[in-house]
DNA sequence: TCTACTATTGATCAATCGATCAATAAGTTG
DNA sequence: CAACTTATTGATCGATTGATCAATAGTAGA
């Protein structure tokens, strides 16, 4: 006979109560995926009623839209942090694929993968995903630029070669989340192995980005 | 006032209905995906009612996991029957990234997205992403093998290429599905850089593959 | 202290989903 | 033609989902 514990929320100011929201859809997410992110379960989480959650948000495909855009967009932003400090742009290219292949993000993988098919029905999700794809695409078209423009990489459309460069990372990604547990996809070598194509686009040395 | 026009349907052999069901089954995850493969979409497309789908399939989790099979199975034995006839390993593997990312299969690549999210609440689905998968890879090693061998690829790892090239074109394909109208992604041209980059992993001089 | 505002809730709806089961009727067999 | 098998159905259940709305109860300002 355990009746629900929560007596009646905090009163709290609308930008407190906003932000509360917007956190909890963002763990869902991240734990569990987008699909989870329902009215409920939000709801539950900050243990509030689920109306609430409706009357901060216009809808559901807005709350998954936007929540799918500020994690996606933090990825971006640490990886640019990570990055940073680096001198050339060989080693933030090296730096760039190691920290995208080493597993420890398959949860934003999970994100991803699931807006690309969510997005064909929810609209607002689908050009979220447009957005966040267009300022990995520049923050990659950067590095490469700058690679050129330094003559480590020789390429004569940069901007192509840095869509096939998330193509990659991405679809690689994918698989890795199907697969995680199997050592025949070698894991740990998968930087190395891209690493290869890649200086095979960029007209690099064999090595030259793997290496030290 | 229209009542529903089915008034019963004609008695027929279980193995006709029940291809008739994996059919429509099919036929409902190429034209909307594997989410729309439901007891009522399907039942409704071969006109039947949606209690006639449960009492042939064991539950909806098993044919979905099948109708994924049955349409990636069919996808891969269409491009090694497309392939059989090129005479050298390199022109099979140009051609093979030409049928694969020309934009024709956008139907399969949504199949494709949708199974690596749902496989994740659907473990009949999971395994069978995971058979496929190496179908795809063992297919994708024998053309890399069969080019070593020749003397016409250079790898000491043909294996990990193998999954590099499916990833490659898997994640090309999927960035496609959502920027598919995008004249920057350069849709025509996906191919040939692509090839560019396989070209960098196999030790082929540059343009071998995409050129003639 | 009293009043106005509004954050919060419970109740409730309509859709959609997978699944079950007794009843019906179309064939098949004797 | 009668008896039997079984393909097919309608009805129905329980879960989930997003969404709406009147009622309630904190809180700030007069």
């Amino acid at each position: 006979m355990s009746r629900p514990v929560r007596k009646k929320a905090a009163r709290k100011t609308p930008a407190e109560r906003s932000a509360e929201i917007t956190d909890a859809a963002r763990d869902v997410a991240l734990e569990q995926g987008l699909y989870a992110v329902t009215l409920r379960s939000v709801a539950a989480r900050i243990d509030v009623a689920p109306a609430l959650v409706a009357h901060y948000e216009p809808n559901m495909d807005a709350l998954i839209a936007s929540t799918f855009g500020t994690v996606v967009a933090t990825e971006l932003a640490e990886v640019a942090a990570l990055l940073a400090p680096l001198p050339t742009p060989r080693e933030r290219l090296a730096q760039l694929l190691d920290t995208l292949l080493d597993g420890t993000r398959a949860d934003v993988t999970v994100i991803w993968v699931e807006a690309w098919a969510m997005g064909r029905r929810n609209e607002a999700l689908a050009q979220r995903v447009r957005d966040e794809m267009d300022d990995w695409h520049a923050f990659l078209l950067g590095i490469v630029e700058s690679g050129v423009a330094a003559g480590e990489f020789e390429t004569d459309d940069a901007a192509s070669v840095a869509w096939q460069l998330l193509g990659m990372i991405d679809g690689l990604n994918a698989h890795a989340l199907v697969r995680w547990a199997d050592s025949s996809s070698d894991l740990g070598d998968r930087g190395a192995r891209l690493g290869q194509a890649v200086e095979g686009m960029l007209g690099i040395a064999r090595g030259a980005l793997t290496g030290p």
